[in-house]
DNA sequence: CATGAATGAGGCTTCATTCAT
DNA sequence: GATGAATGAAGCCTCATTCAT
């Protein structure tokens, strides 16, 4: 037993160097390349290794690319855990949607990627993998607190599922841009929709 | 020549049908389909014709594609300009925003396709073809209104650019939900949206 | 509508070609190679056509694979049923036997390409696509016609289910024979197979 | 070398005993899937060891398909030896076949795993490695008591070779049905078999 | 001895495109 | 104008094999 090869969790120190490796070039590929671009051997030719190498971590294509959404969501979920822990109502709006930015800022490939994957990928049966629908935990939660700061008194009474559909969609959008609009200046963006936010949820006296 | 073959713009009859037959059947597999499984012979399927019409009415996919994508924004630009003819500030915004989502409740799947095309059409080069940058015609024209609007006192000063991406990016939102998320309720989210676009653009006293 | 595009059953003549052709080819390198070595690639070279065409006549190699087995099944039983209409008992038996190695004898490389088929064809669960059970029809058949024959005081009493394994085995053995044993006398055996087979099943005395 | 590893043959204990279960492993597995589905992966897997191992005990692969033929064989021809030692004639005969389906009924898989074997295994030329030609000393063996019983008189005057490979064929069949055909009845058609050979090899008065 | 890791060839399939008719 | 036919590239995947540790 080396050093190299120690185990955690089932898997051996490099065969979680490798797949983070492959797991960062795929992002990097879709990210820059777009959905139908990023191939197999374009991923394994920026990992520096051969197709087969990408087969041997993954079984198959699909199960990479959702690896690939899991692992975003799970660290972009922490982040915004970490920054709304305890907070409700508008502080809570407030530093969610700042996390939400602050993680576009930090990670802009990622949550580009994230984005093509989800809009791309599809089962066997044609069916979009990862298509929003009522259930979408991301936007429940969200929804759920705005609905616990109506009735706190914070916030005024809006539809709340459209409110969080609204919201979701101004991050969204900023990822969008941020990739492909070298113009675009998030710092501006993320004071305008934290603006906005405050004034279309505030009681109105 | 025959009787059933006027001219029209250098094009006979049935040759403007064909090609808008073509079209429609292309925006119906993208939007059913998804991008990447909207092949050439699915559409020449769907259109009741043999591949070759296809390649004979457009010089390869990516024409065809885009072609979809300036049918689309042209009848839709039509739509949004005749609502919006004459209004200024406050007015122009609801009428805009109005007639942005009533296209969409319209026409779902050519919002939809035209999304798909968007995000993956790209270049040769790898770079993509309709990418948002600063010179979007379609934003731009959004951000002067918003700065119009500005300086006739109607709105407060907020950042026109950011808030013009925010306002396009609620409304492309709803073009993704509507599709695939079955309990989307549009005429909600269009009244919320609207309040929220009156709330955060009017001038505070 | 020329001559060569003549419609038949909804396809035309060259189709019709070309599938015969392919499904020959198939055959022979079957035949030739073997199973594991028959790739697509070398069905398409020795049609002198490209890979791209089998994919085009047929979706899917276990497509053509089994429309293989089908075409060869449906010649030989014909020629069969042909050789033995309206006989019955050791009158049909030995006609039964004569026509099966008949066609043996005119079509080996068919016979072979069957036989390699059936045993190593596999549906995507890994069960075996033509694996003989005891709703075998053509063994079916030949069962009957010997239980027929005991009824009618033809034939002694042995296990019809058994004798007719056995005979099937005994003719689908020469096939294998036929292609990978030079010094293989078909004649002989045929013979041999007939004289046994009325040896085995004549009512004693 | 550690006192469990005794020397036998110039292999260790622990050697042979790796041997013998990986290729009682990749008879199972070949029996149970299929030729073309037992990869050495699977091999391995089934022996629970690395598929570096089977590499190490087996230069290729088709060595070690080959070592499971030659097993096979020397197990079942040692059966068969030990069952019709001394005998001559009919005697032999009904000895030998009743060895060989005994065997058949005892090892199945074994008899699968070397069928499926002989039937694709290949040479780098295409050519079959164990095709059966003339110079095959199963069915030499099994001609040559046969002709030796025409001499002494006990057998009729049939065309040994081709009996012996009838005799074969039945005695082959049979090895498919049992993995395959999950209603056949080893018993009767052994029995049925057995009748067979007695009367259409016994000398008629 | 044994393992995990990596390779590269080869297979099947899909698809945009071209061309003769 | 329109079609069926054919191509060839590219994609994903599996697998036997090799090698450093």
């Amino acid at each position: 037993m080396r050093s190299d090869t120690g185990r955690d969790g089932g898997r051996t120190f490099t065969e979680r160097a490798r797949r983070e490796q492959i797991l960062a070039c795929a992002v990097e590929a879709i990210a820059e390349l777009g959905y139908a671009r990023a191939s197999l051997a374009e991923i394994a030719r920026r990992a520096g290794v051969s197709k087969g190498v990408v087969s041997y971590y993954f079984p198959g294509k699909d199960r990479l690319l959702e690896q690939v959404v899991a692992d975003v969501y799970t660290r972009a979920g922490a982040a915004i855990a970490a920054a709304t822990a305890g907070r409700t109502g508008a502080a809570f709006l407030r530093a969610y949607l700042e996390a939400n930015l602050g993680f576009l800022a930090d990670h802009p490939a990622d949550i580009r990627a994230v984005t093509e994957i989800v809009m791309n990928l599809r089962g066997p049966d044609g069916a979009p993998r990862f298509a929003p629908t009522g259930e979408d935990p991301v936007l429940g939660h969200l929804e759920q607190m705005l609905r616990d700061g109506q009735q706190a008194g914070e916030f005024r009474d809006f539809d709340a599922r459209s409110m969080a559909v609204l919201l979701r969609g101004a991050v969204d959008t900023a990822s969008g841009r941020l990739v492909t609009d070298p113009g675009f200046d998030l710092a501006a963006y993320t004071r305008e929709l934290m603006a906005t936010a405050e004034l279309a949820t505030r009681r109105v006296r």
